[in-house]
DNA sequence: TATTTTTTTTAGGCTTGTCTAAATTTACAA
DNA sequence: TTGTAAATTTAGACAAGCCTAAAAAAAATA
């Protein structure tokens, strides 16, 4: 159907469309690790296959079609790492990768059927919606603990920041998903935030507030 | 590790060399449905990181190297049918060409889990046996049809020939893996064969008995 | 508004894996 | 053993995707 380039191009203009609404160029280099130069070429060639709406110097968006596509590449992502995870017992800061690989396997049939062997799950395990076979995923509601006041306490229910350093990182703190916390105080120096969780406080940087979703 | 064309080739030439010992060029190129040119290009690459063995001319072997790496495609290909088969309900015709794209995931933790997950099965939906981890699996003693005399019974285990016409074709007489059958008549005109199976008569091509392979 | 900086695109090249056409080597047959 | 046919390799080209360096456009700033 398409090719492993445009799929990861696909994805990744999805992906930064959740924050601005038109993407630059250099955004989508930075996000795929390649040259602005790479990209044109590839951003030319979506849109001659009307993936993409592009005009010269004025960033991309996709058209519904690349969206469907985007997001039929996310559901592949997020089932996989559903099953990585559920049924062969990974760690969810070990699979990305694998799952990065396994979404461009092509066959709809046998992602639907994977979807219900492992009874429709709605999340990945990492708090993000997976699509169904429509295409329809509701919204994260989800908010970044470094946008809730004091006292207010929700269940970890996400991440923003994929990374195996971060996950790691959460896993030693014991900040998994479906715990629950309170937020006890925001130091005002640094920004740094005091979570009471099972009894317990523990102390994260703004920048780790910023990457962990609560549901409230 | 090795690119996707690599392996191509490698389990092409590993398919090829069960049946001739050194394996040539044109051979390979009617296997993967190419060019020999394109043939002799990959042949060099390959000799280069030692891979197979190769002098200009003489057709090539795998190198134990090459033999391994060739092996452990073939696991994961095996592994994924029965996959297919056996969790996610696909039929035994259906599942080649996802697991053609499957067997190029490169994570072998995950080959590995897999095969766990599934409890280690010996053979695939085709009845083709599957590598363990090491490399080690048992060489087919089955037996083509067209090699056994009237008379002689045994279990329908595997096949030669796994296109999904001839897997169709089976699957709709009934002569699926696992069935018991017996030779009643060899037809000396065509060498067509006659067999029993459940007490019903059923008449097979030559082609038919050389392709489908039994367990005495 | 004019100038500088940043962003984006173009131009030209490289690698992988493919192809066709031509040359070469090997195999077979008279 | 020599000539022809078949198999194989080489030569040269092409598409996809990437790169660097240079040019062009847009944005920021004086």
């Amino acid at each position: 159907m398409h090719t492993l380039a445009e799929e990861n191009y696909l994805k990744a203009i999805f992906k930064l469309s959740q924050i601005t609404e038109n993407v630059s160029t250099n955004q989508i280099a930075a996000e795929l690790a390649t040259k602005a130069s790479s990209v044109t070429d590839m951003l030319r060639k979506l849109a001659e296959k009307l993936l993409i709406n592009y005009t010269r110097y004025q960033g991309v968006s996709l058209t519904q079609t690349g969206e469907k596509v985007a997001i039929n590449i996310i559901r592949r992502h997020r089932l996989w790492e559903y099953f990585l995870v559920e049924k062969l017992h990974f760690k969810w800061d070990e699979v990305h990768d694998m799952a990065e690989e396994m979404e461009h396997i092509s066959s709809n049939e046998l992602i639907d059927r994977l979807d219900e062997f492992m009874g429709f799950p709605s999340r990945d395990p990492h708090g993000d919606p997976i699509p169904d076979n429509k295409g329809n995923f509701k919204k994260n509601d989800l908010k970044p603990i470094s946008a809730v006041d004091v006292n207010i306490c929700g269940i970890i229910s996400g991440v923003k920041d994929h990374s195996t350093a971060f996950l790691q990182y959460l896993e030693k703190q014991g900040l998994t998903i479906g715990k629950k916390i309170t937020v006890k105080e925001i130091i005002t120096y640094d920004n740094a935030v005091i979570l009471q969780m099972e009894n317990k406080d523990i102390q994260i940087s703004r920048d780790v507030a910023i990457n962990l979703l609560i549901a409230l």
